[in-house]
DNA sequence: TTGAGAATGTTGACTAAGCAACAAAGGAGT
DNA sequence: ACTCCTTTGTTGCTTAGTCAACATTCTCAA
């Protein structure tokens, strides 16, 4: 799908950018989103504030690379970028989405409606690509089907990792599944 | 007694120095010392190796930095660098010597001749500079007594680390302790 | 013995990171 | 209102790290 974007990087850039983003991670589960300033990811960085700004151009930006990342990985460690549409593909994906989300609401200190909504849109950005991207190799229409699911999508795992008493994600999942995949496979 | 070296110093040099000792600390583990290449330490550091010669002159400057550092984190560790002679002290030191050359024999995977002289001299100098200190703040002679003194302990030490069935430290220090205690002691 | 490959030091030109200082904007309390 | 303090972006100059290239020396097997 993509091509890696760390190989081939001057390695100050990939040792500053890794050093922000541990610290980063680990303010975020101690204090929260809105109550980290960029000082205190420099400081525990170990890194020069205006360094920080070379790379990323406020907060919000490292947010977005955060997730972003972190979200790469789990479809990446899984090769759903290297495959097209299945149902058995479409199911991991939903997978890892809700995984995703129950992982932040547990890793991240006290997330507010400003955070929670800067992820929705990141995840939803890489949803739609990963869709799009399916989609156009089988040659099926792509715009609209991977809109309607992708915010489909979102919805549930954002559902799923709110519930108070979350069942097992596997009789979720099977649930969910076929309500999303008819919205990729009608026109098949 | 020795000003911090760390504090004040350039993040760069910190960051970089660290990655190659800690690089060059599991290759030494690993492979031993003389199989280990700088090439070696700069790849797993992911240094550039102009860097690595920026910092040391070759790889036995960094043995003796790396040896130099670990050790003056024992005698700190103990506070051993902000006090003056006394038994207790000169106990302890020579129990940090044992301890010291007992962790490098399990941790560095073949020791031959050549690596065990390097790591010799650094340390001999670490004590005799520790007892000249002392003996020093006691207006005590210093030169000759803190010269028998050195030989003596890391000639202990040494031959403890290489017993094969070593007896307990403790027992061991007690028997050494007067012996070398009198070289310090007989102008008080 | 020779020759091919690897490790060593060194160089000079380029790029990233550090630093100090600045103006500006917000926050908390009095 | 006010001050005091913190955080935010930004800038110009300095220093450290990167890279590719080169000449040497080592090593080891053909």
């Amino acid at each position: 799908m993509l091509p890696n974007p760390d190989e081939k990087l001057d390695p100050r850039v990939k040792r500053t950018r890794n050093l922000i983003l541990t610290s980063f991670e680990s303010l975020l589960a101690e204090k929260g989103f809105e109550s980290v300033s960029v000082q205190d990811v420099t400081d525990q960085a170990e890194i020069n504030r205006a360094t920080f700004y070379a790379h990323f151009s406020d907060k919000y930006a490292l947010l977005d690379y955060a997730v972003q990342k972190a979200f790469m990985a789990e479809i990446e460690k899984r090769k759903l970028n290297m495959c097209s549409y299945s149902p058995d593909n479409l199911r991991n994906l939903i997978l890892i989405v809700c995984e995703f989300l129950v992982t932040i609401h547990s890793g991240c200190a006290q997330p507010h409606q400003q955070f929670e909504s800067l992820v929705e849109g990141t995840i939803k950005k890489q949803i739609f690509e990963l869709l799009s991207y399916w989609l156009k190799k089988s040659k099926l229409p792509t715009e609209i089907p991977a809109t309607v699911a992708t915010w489909a999508i979102y919805g549930l795992a954002s559902h799923y990792s709110h519930l108070k008493k979350r069942p097992s994600l596997e009789k979720f999942v099977d649930e969910a599944l076929p309500l999303v995949a008819v919205n990729l496979e009608q026109f098949a």
